[in-house]
DNA sequence: GAACACCCCGTAGCAACTCCGGGGTCAAGC
DNA sequence: GCTTGACCCCGGAGTTGCTACGGGGTGTTC
C-alpha cells in the first residue's frame, strides 16, 4: 500500500501521513525498490487509531502515550483513565469559557443596528467600554461567571 | 510608563506587548533616553481593547480591522455586525463539536474501571474499535454509543 | 517520447505567542 | 568603587499540528 492509498483509506492528507512519521507516531514503514514507502494493514490501524484520537482533540504527544499502552498491555490502565480524565477536565473548561464567550458575542451583537456609522456604534462603544473597565483594574465588572479577564489561558 | 508598569497595569506579559508592537496592533511608543519604551495612557487602553477582544476569541487579524473602525469613526457599521457574527459563527460551529467531543469523552471514561491491566481496559479497546471502524471506510456509520463503531465528526 | 499522476525530500509558513541568550541601565547596599 | 538585582533592549528560535512549496525522480498510458 502505497502513501496515497492510505491517506485515501484512512481520509489523511499525505503531508500529514509522514508527519506522524516524522513525529514518531507512525512507525517507518518498509520502503518499495523505488524508494516508495510500502504500508501495511498494522499501518492503516495505527493511523487511524491516531486520528480518532485527534477527532477527540486528544494531542499528538497524549496519543503517543496511548500507543505506547496499546504496545504494552500489561501496564496499569489506571493511566489511561487519568489522560482521559484530564483530556476531558480540558474540553470542559474550554466548553464553559466558550459558553460565556458566546453570550458575550450575542450580547455584544445586540448592541448594534445596521446603517449606523462606527461612531454611533453600539458595539464599538460597548468593547471600548468594557476594555476600560478591565483596563483600570475594576475587575468583575464585565466579564463574569468563569470568564478569563485579561490574562488569556496563560 | 514603562513596559513592565503596562504589563502588569494590563496583566499582559512583557513578550507579548513587544510582540503586539511588532505586530502592527500597539503603535511604537516612544523612547526614553536610554532606549526604554515610554507608554502613555492611550497604550494602555488600546492594549486592554486588545486584549479583551483576545478574550473573546476574536483573532488578531480582526483586532485590527476593530482598531481601524475605532480609528476611523465614520466608516459604515455594518462590517463590525459582519465581523462580529463570523466571530459568532465560528464560536457556536466550536461550542456544537466540543459538546459532542465532551459527550464521546464522557462514553470512554465510563468504559473502564481502576485496576485493570491496559489489555483489558475499556477505554483502549473502545479507542481502538473505533479507529478500526473508521479505517474500515465505513463511513456514516451512526453513533450508537455501545460497542461497535463511533463516528467522529470529521 | 511526452503528458500525467504519483512519489521523494527538505524547508518554510500559519497563529499567537513564549523562551533564550547576550547585552545595556539604574538604584541600593557594602 | 563595586557588586547585586531588577528592569530593559534586541533578534532569533521553539511551540503545536499541520499545510504548502520547490525541485526532483518514477511509472503508466497515449
Amino acid at each position: 500500500m502505497r502513501i496515497g492509498e492510505l491517506g485515501k483509506a484512512t481520509g489523511v492528507d499525505i503531508e500529514t501521513i509522514r508527519y506522524y512519521e516524522k513525529a514518531g507516531l507512525l512507525p517507518p514503514p518498509a520502503r518499495m525498490p523505488n524508494g516508495y514507502r510500502a504500508y501495511r494493514p498494522v499501518h492503516l490501524e495505527r493511523l487511524a487509531f491516531i486520528r480518532h484520537c485527534r477527532a477527540l482533540d486528544v494531542p499528538l504527544a497524549e496519543v503517543k502515550r496511548l500507543l505506547d499502552f496499546v504496545a504494552h498491555p500489561e501496564a496499569d490502565c489506571g493511566d489511561i483513565n487519568q489522560l482521559i480524565d484530564e483530556q476531558l477536565g480540558r474540553v470542559r473548561a474550554r466548553l464553559k469559557s466558550m459558553r460565556a464567550l458566546e453570550k458575550q458575542l450575542a450580547a455584544l451583537r445586540a448592541q448594534c443596528q445596521v446603517g449606523n456609522s462606527a461612531a454611533n456604534c453600539g458595539i464599538l462603544h460597548e468593547l471600548v467600554a468594557a476594555a476600560n473597565g478591565e483596563a483600570c483594574a475594576c475587575h468583575g465588572a464585565v466579564a463574569k461567571p468563569g470568564f478569563r479577564k485579561g490574562s488569556l489561558s496563560r
